[in-house]
DNA sequence: AAATGAATTAAACAAATGTTTAAAAATTAT
DNA sequence: ATAATTTTTAAACATTTGTTTAATTCATTT
């Protein structure tokens, strides 16, 4: 059934997965009704199937394209070949910051969605390799064996930088209440984090500092 | 309708409550089913209502206490009269990896609800209070009062502190993919964060490791 | 302009789901 | 032992919710 007004089409198409891309992400799949997509998206419920066939192929749209939109330009950072460990460290931070300030919903989504389903999710996206195998995870260890770094699980490694990037905005409403923070105040506190983390994350893991 | 036999009716009412925790926090709320609670349990639907009066009622009460059981004796980690900064650091993080190995579903569980009813729950825990005038603040701000530490917003260090505490447990399906650890091999990884997080959260803050 | 096909709508359907009812069973009190 | 109360059960109820149907509107083609 292919159209032959492909811009009204893909309007309501798209007016369609904006509204359940909002609902998912905010409510998860089993709190979001079909009827709210359709009341958000401004169109017939009818029509949500005759796009879509169903509420859950919608769904595994919406997921696939978030999780892409997630890692988009990660191997690249993580491989670029002219810059040092640190710079891609810079990179990657400020990159995540700026897509988290505006997504902030989407990592409590993706880990949600994930741990009910980590096979079929996991097995599309090969992050094993596009981490582990990097330029980024060499230069790591490379720094490790040149005793610039600690001798430190990759791993582990990962988790510190991933823990300190993401946790905040998962943990936003928590976080605004302890530091009485409005919405502004917390948004530039992030945008701190872009310079900060890089100098805690490497400062964590530098073996001789006083140079 | 208080009841005349209470081992028995705590023992049913315990047994929902059981069965409720584990759905309610795998699942969360909307995709947890009244039957699948009835089954888990192995009791009569119409028993949940007789116990609780409502799905949501149940509800409440989990959250509330899964809450309370994760914020127990954080005060009193905090505010310990006889222990430096940096041994603080040490208990709460033994504390709480070994609370986190046991449930490791409690932080996405909890988040998520903040999320959708933020005012709600958090004023029924005043962490503000607990967390940024505890002792263990007043700590880190006298450590960096004297050069110990570099100058630090100790809602930033929270962040980092809780990010690489709890993130990886909330990541834990991604992360045991990307570094190909079956469940005894991940918690092996998580008993040595015991030690290591202490050692990686006070290098990133360290004014002048070299005594 | 008529005809064809796509897009949209209102309504109905069927299954799922939280809740209630009324009777039976079990327990406790008299 | 009997009566009263509490607990448990099967069934029904009322809504919600995802999906489908059939008719209508709109756009495109001939």
């Amino acid at each position: 059934m292919k159209s032959k007004s492909p811009e009204i089409d893909q309007s309501t198409e798209e007016k369609i997965k904006q509204a359940a891309r909002e609902l998912f992400q905010t409510k998860g799949f089993s709190a979001t009704r079909s009827r709210d997509i359709a009341t958000k998206a401004g169109i017939n419920l009818a029509l949500l199937n005759y796009y879509f066939r169903s509420k859950e192929k919608l769904f595994n749209i919406i997921i696939l394209e978030t999780m892409q939109e997630f890692f988009l330009h990660l191997s690249e950072m993580l491989n670029d070949g002219s810059s040092s460990f640190e710079e891609k460290i810079n990179k990657i931070v400020a990159n995540y910051i700026e897509l988290l300030t505006n997504n902030p919903d989407i990592p409590i989504f993706i880990l949600s969605e994930i741990r009910q389903n980590p096979e079929e999710l996991l097995s599309k996206f090969k992050m094993k390799e596009a981490l582990m195998r990097s330029n980024f995870m060499f230069q790591l260890k490379e720094g490790i064996e040149r005793k610039e770094y600690i001798p430190i699980n990759p791993l582990h490694f990962i988790m510190n930088l991933l823990g300190m990037l993401i946790f905040p905005f998962i943990a936003s409403p928590m976080l605004k209440k302890i530091g009485e923070l409005n919405k502004e105040e917390f948004l530039k506190l992030m945008n701190e984090r872009k310079n900060s983390i890089p100098v805690w994350i490497l400062n964590s893991i530098k073996t001789n500092p006083s140079k």
